[in-house]
RNA sequence: GGCGCGUUCGUCUAGAGGCCCAGGACACCGCCCUCUCAAGGCGGAGAUCGCGGGUUCGAAUCCCGCACGCGCUACCA
Protein backbone atom coordinates (compact mmCIF):
# COMPACT_ATOMS: atom_id res chain seq x y z
CA UNK A 1 0.00 0.00 0.00
CA UNK A 2 2.75 2.70 0.77
CA UNK A 3 4.22 1.64 -2.44
CA UNK A 4 1.48 2.56 -4.59
CA UNK A 5 2.28 4.76 -7.54
CA UNK A 6 -0.01 7.74 -6.78
CA UNK A 7 0.34 10.51 -9.67
CA UNK A 8 -1.69 13.35 -10.85
CA UNK A 9 -2.80 15.65 -13.29
CA UNK A 10 -2.98 19.66 -12.43
CA UNK A 11 -4.63 21.68 -14.63
CA UNK A 12 -4.74 25.08 -14.16
CA UNK A 13 -8.58 27.05 -15.51
CA UNK A 14 -7.26 29.46 -17.19
CA UNK A 15 -7.78 28.87 -20.55
CA UNK A 16 -9.02 25.66 -22.73
CA UNK A 17 -6.69 22.42 -22.40
CA UNK A 18 -5.02 22.10 -25.64
CA UNK A 19 -3.00 18.84 -26.56
CA UNK A 20 -0.15 19.72 -24.40
CA UNK A 21 -1.87 19.83 -21.30
CA UNK A 22 -3.64 16.66 -22.40
CA UNK A 23 -0.53 14.54 -23.53
CA UNK A 24 0.55 15.72 -20.23
CA UNK A 25 -2.65 14.01 -18.22
CA UNK A 26 -2.38 10.80 -20.58
CA UNK A 27 1.10 9.96 -19.66
CA UNK A 28 0.21 10.63 -16.08
CA UNK A 29 -2.89 8.10 -16.56
CA UNK A 30 -0.92 5.76 -18.75
CA UNK A 31 1.39 5.54 -15.82
CA UNK A 32 -0.64 4.91 -13.20
CA UNK A 33 -3.16 2.41 -15.06
CA UNK A 34 0.57 0.67 -15.94
CA UNK A 35 1.55 0.26 -12.31
CA UNK A 36 -1.86 -0.46 -10.95
CA UNK A 37 -1.58 2.98 -8.99
CA UNK A 38 -4.43 5.96 -8.36
CA UNK A 39 -4.79 8.79 -11.19
CA UNK A 40 -5.72 11.96 -9.42
CA UNK A 41 -6.99 15.33 -11.13
CA UNK A 42 -6.25 18.28 -8.91
CA UNK A 43 -7.64 22.04 -10.14
CA UNK A 44 -5.11 24.35 -9.49
CA UNK A 45 -7.22 27.37 -9.67
CA UNK A 46 -5.04 30.05 -7.16
CA UNK A 47 -4.86 32.85 -9.89
CA UNK A 48 -8.30 34.86 -9.53
CA UNK A 49 -7.72 37.33 -12.33
CA UNK A 50 -6.83 34.77 -15.05
CA UNK A 51 -9.05 32.24 -13.88
CA UNK A 52 -11.58 31.56 -16.65
CA UNK A 53 -15.24 30.65 -15.97
CA UNK A 54 -15.74 27.28 -17.20
CA UNK A 55 -12.57 26.29 -18.08
CA UNK A 56 -11.92 23.49 -15.34
CA UNK A 57 -15.47 21.29 -16.56
CA UNK A 58 -13.84 22.25 -19.85
CA UNK A 59 -10.92 20.33 -19.02
CA UNK A 60 -12.80 17.46 -16.82
CA UNK A 61 -15.02 17.20 -20.19
CA UNK A 62 -12.29 16.53 -22.59
CA UNK A 63 -10.43 13.69 -19.96
CA UNK A 64 -13.74 11.90 -19.91
CA UNK A 65 -14.13 12.34 -23.61
CA UNK A 66 -11.33 10.70 -23.73
CA UNK A 67 -11.79 7.87 -21.11
CA UNK A 68 -9.47 9.13 -18.94
CA UNK A 69 -11.32 8.23 -15.81
CA UNK A 70 -9.48 9.64 -12.94
CA UNK A 71 -10.06 7.78 -9.22
CA UNK A 72 -9.69 10.79 -6.93
CA UNK A 73 -10.53 14.27 -7.87
CA UNK A 74 -13.54 16.41 -8.95
CA UNK A 75 -16.59 14.94 -9.79
CA UNK A 76 -15.81 11.50 -8.24
CA UNK A 77 -14.12 12.90 -4.82
CA UNK A 78 -12.04 10.82 -2.81
CA UNK A 79 -10.52 10.78 1.16
CA UNK A 80 -7.84 13.63 0.39
CA UNK A 81 -9.69 16.34 -1.27
CA UNK A 82 -11.26 18.94 -1.73
CA UNK A 83 -9.80 19.09 -5.29
CA UNK A 84 -9.60 22.53 -5.74
CA UNK A 85 -6.77 24.34 -4.79
CA UNK A 86 -9.07 27.61 -4.00
CA UNK A 87 -11.35 25.29 -1.05
CA UNK A 88 -7.53 24.38 0.70
CA UNK A 89 -6.32 27.83 1.42
CA UNK A 90 -6.02 26.95 5.07
CA UNK A 91 -3.56 24.59 4.50
CA UNK A 92 -1.73 26.77 2.38
CA UNK A 93 -2.17 29.18 5.18
CA UNK A 94 -0.51 26.87 8.06
CA UNK A 95 2.35 25.69 5.65
CA UNK A 96 3.51 29.06 5.13
CA UNK A 97 3.02 29.75 8.79
CA UNK A 98 4.85 26.40 9.38
CA UNK A 99 8.33 27.80 7.20
CA UNK A 100 7.92 31.01 8.79
CA UNK A 101 8.19 29.20 12.02
CA UNK A 102 11.12 27.40 11.26
CA UNK A 103 13.13 30.58 9.54
CA UNK A 104 12.61 29.34 6.13
CA UNK A 105 10.31 31.88 4.91
CA UNK A 106 9.64 35.13 5.97
CA UNK A 107 6.58 38.24 5.43
CA UNK A 108 7.79 40.87 2.63
CA UNK A 109 6.15 44.06 2.96
CA UNK A 110 7.87 45.89 -0.36
CA UNK A 111 5.28 47.16 -2.80
CA UNK A 112 4.35 46.24 -6.03
CA UNK A 113 5.99 49.94 -7.48
CA UNK A 114 9.11 48.79 -5.46
CA UNK A 115 9.20 45.46 -7.02
CA UNK A 116 8.65 46.80 -10.33
CA UNK A 117 11.30 49.47 -9.84
CA UNK A 118 13.70 47.09 -8.61
CA UNK A 119 13.14 45.31 -12.04
CA UNK A 120 13.48 47.77 -14.24
CA UNK A 121 16.87 48.95 -12.87
CA UNK A 122 18.43 44.97 -12.71
CA UNK A 123 16.88 45.26 -16.67
CA UNK A 124 19.03 48.54 -17.05
CA UNK A 125 22.47 46.91 -15.55
CA UNK A 126 21.92 43.77 -17.29
CA UNK A 127 21.61 42.53 -13.66
CA UNK A 128 18.49 40.39 -13.17
CA UNK A 129 18.97 38.81 -10.10
CA UNK A 130 15.48 38.85 -9.03
CA UNK A 131 14.02 40.14 -5.09
CA UNK A 132 17.03 41.53 -3.73
CA UNK A 133 15.83 40.16 -0.40
CA UNK A 134 14.96 43.68 1.52
CA UNK A 135 12.66 42.31 3.72
CA UNK A 136 14.78 39.13 4.63
CA UNK A 137 16.97 41.39 7.02
CA UNK A 138 14.32 43.67 8.65
CA UNK A 139 14.76 43.53 12.43
CA UNK A 140 12.09 42.53 14.98
CA UNK A 141 11.47 46.14 15.50
CA UNK A 142 10.93 46.68 12.04
CA UNK A 143 8.68 44.21 11.02
CA UNK A 144 6.85 44.86 13.97
CA UNK A 145 6.10 47.86 13.04
CA UNK A 146 5.17 47.18 9.57
CA UNK A 147 2.90 44.81 10.63
CA UNK A 148 1.34 47.18 12.89
CA UNK A 149 0.38 49.51 10.06
CA UNK A 150 -1.91 46.49 8.52
CA UNK A 151 -0.47 47.16 5.27
CA UNK A 152 -0.53 44.34 2.23
CA UNK A 153 2.38 41.92 2.71
CA UNK A 154 3.11 38.21 1.03
CA UNK A 155 5.06 35.55 2.44
CA UNK A 156 8.61 34.46 0.50
CA UNK A 157 10.43 32.00 1.25
CA UNK A 158 14.37 32.29 2.14
CA UNK A 159 16.31 30.43 -0.41
CA UNK A 160 19.83 29.16 1.61
CA UNK A 161 22.25 32.07 -0.09
CA UNK A 162 25.13 29.10 -0.75
CA UNK A 163 25.66 25.65 -1.53
CA UNK A 164 23.44 23.59 -4.81
CA UNK A 165 20.03 21.79 -5.37
CA UNK A 166 20.29 18.51 -7.13
CA UNK A 167 17.46 16.54 -8.72
CA UNK A 168 18.04 13.40 -10.34
CA UNK A 169 15.04 13.88 -12.90
CA UNK A 170 13.47 10.67 -14.05
CA UNK A 171 13.42 11.81 -17.84
CA UNK A 172 16.26 14.02 -17.80
CA UNK A 173 19.09 12.35 -14.89
CA UNK A 174 21.21 14.72 -13.03
CA UNK A 175 20.17 18.20 -13.29
CA UNK A 176 22.08 20.90 -10.55
CA UNK A 177 21.65 24.36 -9.46
CA UNK A 178 23.29 27.00 -7.60
CA UNK A 179 21.18 28.13 -4.72
CA UNK A 180 22.63 31.84 -4.86
CA UNK A 181 20.87 32.57 -8.46
CA UNK A 182 17.58 31.49 -7.46
CA UNK A 183 15.67 34.28 -5.50
CA UNK A 184 13.21 34.20 -2.59
CA UNK A 185 9.94 33.69 -4.53
CA UNK A 186 6.45 34.23 -3.32
CA UNK A 187 4.80 31.82 -1.45
CA UNK A 188 1.39 33.49 0.29
CA UNK A 189 0.01 36.33 -2.09
CA UNK A 190 -1.23 39.76 -0.51
CA UNK A 191 -4.97 37.92 -1.34
CA UNK A 192 -4.09 34.92 0.84
CA UNK A 193 -3.49 32.56 -1.82
CA UNK A 194 -0.76 30.52 -2.53
CA UNK A 195 1.47 30.66 -5.60
CA UNK A 196 1.56 27.58 -7.74
CA UNK A 197 4.91 27.20 -5.74
CA UNK A 198 3.45 26.29 -2.01
CA UNK A 199 0.45 25.01 -3.44
CA UNK A 200 2.12 22.03 -5.15
CA UNK A 201 4.14 20.79 -2.95
CA UNK A 202 1.54 20.71 -0.45
CA UNK A 203 -0.60 19.43 -1.99
CA UNK A 204 1.25 17.00 -3.24
CA UNK A 205 2.75 15.73 -0.30
CA UNK A 206 -1.25 15.64 0.86
CA UNK A 207 -2.76 14.20 -1.62
CA UNK A 208 0.61 11.13 -1.12
CA UNK A 209 2.28 11.98 -4.93
CA UNK A 210 4.71 9.38 -5.44
CA UNK A 211 5.62 10.86 -9.21
CA UNK A 212 5.15 14.06 -10.94
CA UNK A 213 4.94 14.23 -14.37
CA UNK A 214 4.80 17.52 -15.81
CA UNK A 215 5.84 19.45 -18.78
CA UNK A 216 9.37 20.82 -19.22
CA UNK A 217 8.71 24.44 -18.59
CA UNK A 218 8.70 23.32 -14.73
CA UNK A 219 12.04 21.89 -14.75
CA UNK A 220 13.32 25.64 -13.74
CA UNK A 221 10.82 25.75 -10.56
CA UNK A 222 11.81 22.10 -9.39
CA UNK A 223 14.65 23.09 -6.88
CA UNK A 224 11.96 25.75 -4.74
CA UNK A 225 9.90 22.92 -4.60
CA UNK A 226 13.04 20.49 -3.57
CA UNK A 227 13.96 23.58 -1.17
CA UNK A 228 10.20 23.47 0.17
CA UNK A 229 10.01 19.71 0.70
CA UNK A 230 13.51 20.06 2.91
CA UNK A 231 12.63 22.95 4.86
CA UNK A 232 8.89 21.27 5.81
CA UNK A 233 10.66 17.94 5.74
CA UNK A 234 8.56 16.11 3.58
CA UNK A 235 9.89 13.64 1.72
CA UNK A 236 9.80 14.18 -1.98
CA UNK A 237 8.24 12.87 -5.06
CA UNK A 238 10.35 11.68 -7.68
CA UNK A 239 10.04 14.10 -10.34
CA UNK A 240 9.81 13.52 -14.30
CA UNK A 241 9.46 16.17 -16.49
CA UNK A 242 8.06 16.07 -19.70
CA UNK A 243 8.99 17.03 -23.36
CA UNK A 244 7.24 20.30 -24.48
CA UNK A 245 4.32 19.82 -27.75
CA UNK A 246 5.11 22.90 -29.62
CA UNK A 247 3.38 24.57 -32.73
CA UNK A 248 4.24 24.61 -35.79
CA UNK A 249 6.42 27.38 -35.49
CA UNK A 250 8.34 25.79 -32.60
CA UNK A 251 6.96 28.31 -29.54
CA UNK A 252 4.97 26.58 -26.96
CA UNK A 253 1.46 25.51 -27.79
CA UNK A 254 -1.11 28.81 -27.00
CA UNK A 255 -4.17 29.67 -28.27
CA UNK A 256 -2.85 31.76 -30.69
CA UNK A 257 -1.58 27.94 -32.75
CA UNK A 258 -5.01 27.89 -33.86
CA UNK A 259 -7.43 24.42 -33.18
CA UNK A 260 -5.47 23.95 -30.13
CA UNK A 261 -8.30 23.27 -27.62
CA UNK A 262 -9.11 19.40 -27.15
CA UNK A 263 -12.71 20.48 -27.80
CA UNK A 264 -12.24 21.36 -30.99
CA UNK A 265 -10.90 18.19 -32.07
CA UNK A 266 -13.67 16.66 -30.85
CA UNK A 267 -15.46 18.79 -33.01
CA UNK A 268 -14.16 18.38 -35.91
CA UNK A 269 -14.24 14.48 -35.75
CA UNK A 270 -11.73 13.28 -34.27
CA UNK A 271 -12.10 9.76 -32.83
CA UNK A 272 -11.03 10.08 -29.18
CA UNK A 273 -8.83 6.68 -29.65
CA UNK A 274 -6.89 7.87 -32.24
CA UNK A 275 -6.42 11.35 -30.70
CA UNK A 276 -4.88 8.89 -27.75
CA UNK A 277 -2.71 6.32 -29.85
CA UNK A 278 -1.55 9.95 -31.15
CA UNK A 279 -1.07 11.75 -28.77
CA UNK A 280 0.37 8.84 -26.72
CA UNK A 281 3.23 9.11 -29.62
CA UNK A 282 4.47 12.73 -28.96
CA UNK A 283 7.27 12.16 -26.61
CA UNK A 284 6.89 8.47 -26.19
CA UNK A 285 7.15 5.39 -28.85
CA UNK A 286 7.26 1.58 -28.09
CA UNK A 287 9.68 0.48 -30.78
CA UNK A 288 11.33 1.37 -34.37
CA UNK A 289 7.57 0.70 -36.15
CA UNK A 290 4.61 -0.32 -34.43
CA UNK A 291 2.38 3.40 -34.12
CA UNK A 292 -1.03 2.13 -34.23
CA UNK A 293 -2.12 0.86 -30.77
CA UNK A 294 -4.98 0.43 -28.95
CA UNK A 295 -5.42 1.74 -25.00
CA UNK A 296 -4.91 -1.43 -23.83
CA UNK A 297 -1.71 -2.15 -25.64
CA UNK A 298 -0.51 1.70 -24.52
CA UNK A 299 -1.34 0.74 -21.00
CA UNK A 300 0.85 -2.22 -20.83
CA UNK A 301 3.82 -1.06 -22.58
CA UNK A 302 4.15 2.69 -21.59
CA UNK A 303 7.15 3.50 -19.55
CA UNK A 304 8.96 6.11 -18.45
CA UNK A 305 12.45 5.20 -20.14
CA UNK A 306 11.02 4.93 -23.37
CA UNK A 307 9.96 8.97 -23.01
CA UNK A 308 11.95 11.29 -25.77
CA UNK A 309 13.93 13.82 -23.99
CA UNK A 310 13.23 16.52 -26.67
CA UNK A 311 10.12 18.72 -27.65
CA UNK A 312 7.95 17.64 -30.23
CA UNK A 313 5.98 19.47 -33.51
CA UNK A 314 2.37 18.76 -32.99
CA UNK A 315 1.83 17.56 -36.78
CA UNK A 316 -1.93 17.69 -37.61
CA UNK A 317 -1.69 15.68 -40.90
CA UNK A 318 -0.80 12.59 -39.23
CA UNK A 319 -3.44 13.24 -36.69
CA UNK A 320 -5.45 12.98 -39.40
CA UNK A 321 -4.00 10.11 -40.99
CA UNK A 322 -4.36 7.87 -37.91
CA UNK A 323 -8.46 8.81 -37.33
CA UNK A 324 -8.94 7.41 -40.83
CA UNK A 325 -7.14 4.45 -39.95
CA UNK A 326 -9.28 4.26 -37.14
CA UNK A 327 -12.54 5.23 -38.37
CA UNK A 328 -11.54 2.38 -40.94
CA UNK A 329 -11.37 -0.16 -37.72
CA UNK A 330 -14.87 1.01 -36.83
CA UNK A 331 -18.12 -1.31 -37.68
CA UNK A 332 -20.09 0.01 -40.07
CA UNK A 333 -22.88 0.41 -37.11
CA UNK A 334 -20.32 1.78 -34.71
CA UNK A 335 -19.40 4.32 -37.94
CA UNK A 336 -23.11 5.41 -38.70
CA UNK A 337 -23.45 5.77 -34.58
CA UNK A 338 -20.68 8.12 -35.04
CA UNK A 339 -21.56 10.35 -37.92
CA UNK A 340 -24.82 10.59 -37.23
CA UNK A 341 -24.73 13.57 -34.26
CA UNK A 342 -22.60 15.41 -37.04
CA UNK A 343 -25.21 14.91 -40.00
CA UNK A 344 -28.09 16.05 -38.00
CA UNK A 345 -25.46 19.05 -36.80
CA UNK A 346 -24.54 19.75 -40.98
CA UNK A 347 -27.23 18.64 -42.90
CA UNK A 348 -29.95 21.34 -43.80
CA UNK A 349 -32.73 20.77 -41.51
CA UNK A 350 -34.78 19.96 -44.68
CA UNK A 351 -33.18 16.77 -44.48
CA UNK A 352 -33.30 15.61 -41.39
CA UNK A 353 -34.11 13.00 -39.72
CA UNK A 354 -31.84 10.92 -41.31
CA UNK A 355 -33.70 7.44 -41.66
CA UNK A 356 -31.28 4.91 -39.81
CA UNK A 357 -31.74 2.34 -42.41
CA UNK A 358 -30.72 4.24 -45.43
CA UNK A 359 -27.44 5.49 -43.28
CA UNK A 360 -26.86 2.11 -42.61
CA UNK A 361 -26.51 1.44 -46.66
CA UNK A 362 -24.74 4.60 -47.08
CA UNK A 363 -22.06 4.31 -44.30
CA UNK A 364 -20.14 1.49 -46.09
CA UNK A 365 -19.52 3.64 -49.31
CA UNK A 366 -17.86 6.77 -47.53
CA UNK A 367 -15.96 4.51 -44.33
CA UNK A 368 -12.86 4.15 -46.93
CA UNK A 369 -12.77 8.03 -47.81
CA UNK A 370 -13.73 9.84 -44.72
CA UNK A 371 -10.62 11.02 -42.69
CA UNK A 372 -13.20 13.31 -40.06
CA UNK A 373 -16.50 12.52 -38.80
CA UNK A 374 -17.26 16.67 -39.65
CA UNK A 375 -16.86 15.85 -43.92
CA UNK A 376 -19.79 12.67 -43.49
CA UNK A 377 -22.27 15.53 -44.68
CA UNK A 378 -20.31 16.91 -47.37
CA UNK A 379 -19.68 13.18 -48.92
CA UNK A 380 -22.87 11.90 -48.46
CA UNK A 381 -25.61 15.14 -48.90
CA UNK A 382 -26.51 13.65 -52.37
CA UNK A 383 -27.60 10.67 -50.83
CA UNK A 384 -30.31 12.60 -48.77
CA UNK A 385 -31.35 15.72 -51.82
CA UNK A 386 -34.22 15.69 -53.18
CA UNK A 387 -32.74 17.67 -56.24
CA UNK A 388 -29.29 17.56 -57.55
CA UNK A 389 -27.80 20.69 -58.34
CA UNK A 390 -24.62 20.81 -61.07
CA UNK A 391 -24.33 22.25 -64.48
CA UNK A 392 -25.69 19.68 -67.37
CA UNK A 393 -23.03 20.21 -69.03
CA UNK A 394 -20.68 18.38 -66.60
CA UNK A 395 -22.44 15.57 -68.16
CA UNK A 396 -20.91 15.38 -71.10
CA UNK A 397 -17.69 13.73 -70.64
CA UNK A 398 -14.04 14.00 -71.85
CA UNK A 399 -14.31 12.79 -75.50
CA UNK A 400 -17.96 12.69 -76.04
CA UNK A 401 -20.13 14.82 -77.82
CA UNK A 402 -23.07 16.61 -76.29
CA UNK A 403 -25.59 14.53 -78.49
CA UNK A 404 -24.29 11.07 -77.52
CA UNK A 405 -25.77 12.52 -73.93
CA UNK A 406 -29.67 12.05 -74.30
CA UNK A 407 -29.36 8.74 -75.72
CA UNK A 408 -26.99 7.41 -73.42
CA UNK A 409 -28.91 8.73 -70.71
CA UNK A 410 -32.14 6.60 -72.26
CA UNK A 411 -30.09 3.37 -72.27
CA UNK A 412 -29.14 3.63 -69.12
CA UNK A 413 -32.89 4.43 -67.83
CA UNK A 414 -34.14 1.38 -69.93
CA UNK A 415 -32.04 -1.32 -68.80
CA UNK A 416 -32.57 -0.22 -65.52
CA UNK A 417 -36.48 -0.16 -65.90
CA UNK A 418 -36.26 -3.58 -66.94
CA UNK A 419 -34.06 -4.50 -63.67
CA UNK A 420 -35.29 -5.54 -60.40
CA UNK A 421 -34.11 -4.26 -56.97
CA UNK A 422 -30.74 -2.72 -57.86
CA UNK A 423 -27.87 -5.02 -56.83
CA UNK A 424 -24.07 -3.62 -57.69
CA UNK A 425 -23.01 -6.76 -59.38
CA UNK A 426 -25.20 -7.61 -62.44
CA UNK A 427 -26.40 -3.93 -62.52
CA UNK A 428 -22.11 -3.50 -63.65
CA UNK A 429 -22.70 -5.89 -66.38
CA UNK A 430 -25.58 -4.75 -67.76
CA UNK A 431 -24.63 -1.17 -67.72
CA UNK A 432 -21.30 -2.43 -69.03
CA UNK A 433 -23.27 -4.00 -71.89
CA UNK A 434 -25.18 -1.06 -72.38
CA UNK A 435 -21.80 1.39 -72.59
CA UNK A 436 -20.44 -0.90 -75.29
CA UNK A 437 -23.86 -0.91 -77.26
CA UNK A 438 -23.57 2.60 -77.20
CA UNK A 439 -20.04 2.91 -78.44
CA UNK A 440 -19.00 4.49 -75.33
CA UNK A 441 -15.69 3.68 -73.04
CA UNK A 442 -16.86 2.06 -69.67
CA UNK A 443 -14.84 5.37 -68.12
CA UNK A 444 -17.36 7.98 -70.50
CA UNK A 445 -20.46 6.66 -69.93
CA UNK A 446 -20.02 5.80 -65.74
CA UNK A 447 -18.78 8.98 -65.51
CA UNK A 448 -22.03 10.42 -67.20
CA UNK A 449 -24.39 8.40 -64.49
CA UNK A 450 -21.86 9.91 -61.83
CA UNK A 451 -23.15 12.90 -62.65
CA UNK A 452 -26.51 12.47 -63.31
CA UNK A 453 -26.51 10.21 -60.16
CA UNK A 454 -24.64 11.98 -57.57
CA UNK A 455 -24.26 15.36 -59.23
CA UNK A 456 -20.56 14.62 -58.77
CA UNK A 457 -17.56 13.61 -60.38
CA UNK A 458 -16.06 12.17 -57.41
CA UNK A 459 -17.81 9.54 -55.30
CA UNK A 460 -18.07 6.20 -53.91
CA UNK A 461 -18.45 2.89 -56.80
CA UNK A 462 -21.06 3.98 -58.91
CA UNK A 463 -22.92 0.23 -58.81
CA UNK A 464 -22.68 0.45 -55.31
CA UNK A 465 -23.89 4.10 -54.43
CA UNK A 466 -27.20 3.55 -56.34
CA UNK A 467 -27.52 0.26 -55.17
CA UNK A 468 -27.92 2.05 -51.78
CA UNK A 469 -29.43 5.02 -53.32
CA UNK A 470 -32.17 2.68 -54.65
CA UNK A 471 -33.67 2.37 -57.94
CA UNK A 472 -36.85 4.60 -57.45
CA UNK A 473 -34.16 7.72 -56.56
CA UNK A 474 -31.70 6.52 -59.28
CA UNK A 475 -34.52 6.78 -62.04
CA UNK A 476 -35.82 9.75 -60.64
CA UNK A 477 -32.15 11.75 -60.79
CA UNK A 478 -31.74 10.01 -64.50
CA UNK A 479 -34.86 11.46 -65.71
CA UNK A 480 -34.27 14.36 -64.39
CA UNK A 481 -30.55 14.22 -65.97
CA UNK A 482 -32.19 14.13 -69.51
CA UNK A 483 -34.37 17.18 -68.65
CA UNK A 484 -32.27 19.18 -67.60
CA UNK A 485 -29.57 18.47 -70.30
CA UNK A 486 -32.40 19.11 -72.93
CA UNK A 487 -33.10 22.14 -71.49
CA UNK A 488 -30.25 23.98 -71.02
CA UNK A 489 -28.07 21.84 -73.62
CA UNK A 490 -30.58 23.23 -76.80
CA UNK A 491 -29.87 27.33 -74.86
CA UNK A 492 -25.80 26.27 -74.77
CA UNK A 493 -26.30 25.50 -78.82
C1' G B 1 21.45 39.35 -19.82
C1' G B 2 21.29 35.00 -16.25
C1' C B 3 19.92 29.92 -15.40
C1' G B 4 18.20 25.31 -17.36
C1' C B 5 16.91 21.80 -21.06
C1' G B 6 17.37 20.13 -25.93
C1' U B 7 19.62 19.15 -31.11
C1' U B 8 18.76 11.93 -36.14
C1' C B 9 14.86 12.80 -43.14
C1' G B 10 9.89 18.75 -43.83
C1' U B 11 7.20 16.30 -39.34
C1' C B 12 6.69 12.12 -35.45
C1' U B 13 10.41 8.77 -34.29
C1' A B 14 14.06 3.90 -33.98
C1' G B 15 18.95 3.93 -32.49
C1' A B 16 22.10 3.23 -25.54
C1' G B 17 30.53 1.80 -29.60
C1' G B 18 30.77 -2.37 -34.67
C1' C B 19 23.85 -5.22 -36.64
C1' C B 20 23.62 1.99 -39.40
C1' C B 21 27.41 4.94 -45.94
C1' A B 22 21.12 5.22 -40.23
C1' G B 23 15.30 1.65 -39.74
C1' G B 24 9.75 2.76 -39.46
C1' A B 25 5.50 6.24 -40.01
C1' C B 26 2.97 10.87 -41.96
C1' A B 27 3.38 14.08 -46.02
C1' C B 28 5.45 14.04 -51.24
C1' C B 29 6.44 11.47 -56.19
C1' G B 30 5.84 7.10 -59.51
C1' C B 31 3.69 2.35 -60.74
C1' C B 32 -0.15 -1.45 -59.91
C1' C B 33 -5.44 -2.13 -58.90
C1' U B 34 -9.55 0.73 -61.22
C1' C B 35 -15.98 3.58 -63.56
C1' U B 36 -14.04 8.67 -60.56
C1' C B 37 -12.14 9.38 -55.58
C1' A B 38 -10.38 6.75 -51.73
C1' A B 39 -8.41 2.42 -49.38
C1' G B 40 -4.67 -1.22 -50.47
C1' G B 41 0.02 -3.21 -52.73
C1' C B 42 4.85 -2.14 -54.72
C1' G B 43 8.75 1.30 -55.52
C1' G B 44 11.26 6.24 -55.15
C1' A B 45 13.10 10.65 -53.39
C1' G B 46 14.32 12.66 -48.61
C1' A B 47 19.08 12.88 -42.63
C1' U B 48 27.12 14.98 -44.54
C1' C B 49 23.00 11.96 -37.28
C1' G B 50 23.71 20.97 -35.44
C1' C B 51 29.24 22.33 -35.93
C1' G B 52 34.40 21.62 -34.31
C1' G B 53 37.74 18.98 -31.54
C1' G B 54 39.01 14.69 -28.88
C1' U B 55 38.70 9.14 -26.79
C1' U B 56 38.72 4.40 -29.60
C1' C B 57 41.03 -0.42 -34.23
C1' G B 58 35.90 1.61 -34.80
C1' A B 59 31.13 7.00 -32.68
C1' A B 60 24.58 9.07 -34.32
C1' U B 61 25.97 6.53 -29.85
C1' C B 62 31.38 8.41 -24.83
C1' C B 63 34.10 13.38 -23.39
C1' C B 64 35.04 18.78 -24.22
C1' G B 65 34.03 23.40 -26.65
C1' C B 66 30.90 26.22 -29.76
C1' A B 67 26.39 27.34 -32.35
C1' C B 68 21.37 27.27 -32.69
C1' G B 69 16.44 26.33 -30.71
C1' C B 70 13.17 26.22 -26.72
C1' G B 71 11.80 27.04 -21.63
C1' C B 72 12.15 29.80 -17.04
C1' U B 73 13.58 34.47 -15.20
C1' A B 74 5.56 37.70 -12.32
C1' C B 75 1.94 38.83 -5.83
C1' C B 76 0.86 33.32 -13.85
C1' A B 77 0.61 28.55 -13.77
Amino acid sequence: MGDEVRVRFAPSPTGLPHIGNIRTALFNWLFARHHGGKFIVRVEDTDQERLVPGASEAVLDALDWLDLQWDEGPRVEGPLGPYYQSQRLDVYREAAEKLMAGGFAYRCFCSEERLEQLRKEQLRSKNRQGYDRRCRSLSTAERKNLEAQGGPSVVRFAMPVDGVTALNDLIHGEVVWQNDLLDDFILLKSDGFPTYHLAVVTDDHLMKVTHVLRAEEWLPSTPRHLQIYQALQFEPPKFGHLPMILGPDRAKLSKRHGATAAEEYRDDGFLPEAMLNFMALLGWSLDDKTEVMDRGTLVQSFSLERINKSAAIFDLEKLVWMNGVYIRQLSVSELAERILPFLERELPPSLLPVDQEYLLRIVPLIRERIKLLADAAHLTSYFFEEELDYEAGALVQKGMEAREVPPALEAARDELGRAGELQHEPLEQALRAVAADAGLKPRQFFGLLRVAVTGRDVSPPLFETMEALGKERVLFRIDAAIGRFQATGRAVE
